[in-house]
DNA sequence: ATTATTAAGACCTTTTTTATCCTATATTAT
DNA sequence: ATAATATAGGATAAAAAAGGTCTTAATAAT
């Protein structure tokens, strides 16, 4: 629970690429050798986010995708939404009457705001942001990148054993 | 995505009843009966729970569950993770050296930081908590309860379009 | 001791979600 | 015309989630 989807991950990944190449159309096949996913994959999601307003497609030779929009508008929350449909932590969040305990379950309130906690934090990430962001990490040496150690925290059996 | 599992769901639902019935032991039925959960789907996760010290089981007859520990001690966080497993939003968060783009990808720093925000809200709240926050609300006359109207509010295509 | 009751444990099935790939078609620059 | 590209859609395969069944073991009441 509560991972970050890879629709969602490649997604931003496609368009924060974009985000850095605001002069040009660049077709799926680059970005996505550039951001390291399946091509097929990001081609599909591409497509969506075309329909969705994030992006303009150009067919044809040298054609490609650009940003629709500007990254400063474009938040990570909206990327996601568009990618993985409205989020929402519970169906009784969403579904009035659908719960049983309905109106008198406590554990929903908590959620909820929660849920307000987390979605306005996204909300408030920009393209933009990221782009920024990222410069700056670029910058920085990254010597200390650990030689992917610690393989043994792998993810134990987990929940209610299968 | 980032929906409450079932399970996390039923194993709070449950959890809540015993905090309401301290004097005895529950059986998984009755508990299962009240809060409107699939009886063997419950038994199965209070087996977990009991491995993992939140509740004490006794067997025969009138036998059952009751909590191990204080209402008070125990919070929605560990609930959660006890039935999933740790939260993590993404496995680059985990795997270091997993995701290509690993340092300087600056999704991660926004997913992480939301991440912690939500977690310690749900650290935040204890069994207790929503004991009491039930309780308020079983006082109100809770009349506004609609007929679970909006049926045509369902959860259109989503994603990627399959 | 026997019996009824209840948890423990081991499988099994179905459904949903995720993550992919693939093929055929429409467009466009050259 | 040709090559490069997006569009549209289905196909699928693997995994996770949700839920069920059945047998065994423990325990309390009789």
């Amino acid at each position: 629970m509560f991972r970050l989807s890879k629709a969602a991950e490649y997604a931003a990944r496609g368009l924060l690429h974009l985000s850095g190449n605001t002069d040009r159309d660049v077709s799926v096949e680059e970005i996505a050798k550039a951001r390291s996913v399946p091509v097929p994959y990001l081609a599909k999601l591409f497509q969506l986010l075309a329909r969705k307003g994030f992006v303009r497609s150009q067919r044809g030779a040298d054609g490609g995708f650009s940003l629709a929009r500007s990254p400063r508008e474009i938040t990570l929350l909206e990327i996601i939404e568009a990618v993985e449909g409205p989020i929402f932590l519970n169906d009784c969040l969403i579904h009035k009457g659908f719960c049983p305990m309905d109106e008198a379950c406590p554990i929903h309130d908590v959620w909820k705001k929660g849920q307000e906690m987390f979605l306005g934090h996204l909300r408030g990430t920009t393209l933009e942001a990221l782009v920024s962001a990222a410069a700056v990490k670029e910058k920085k040496p990254r010597s200390n990148l650990k030689p992917a150690s610690g393989a043994s925290f792998l993810r134990r059996k987990s929940s209610v054993k299968r």
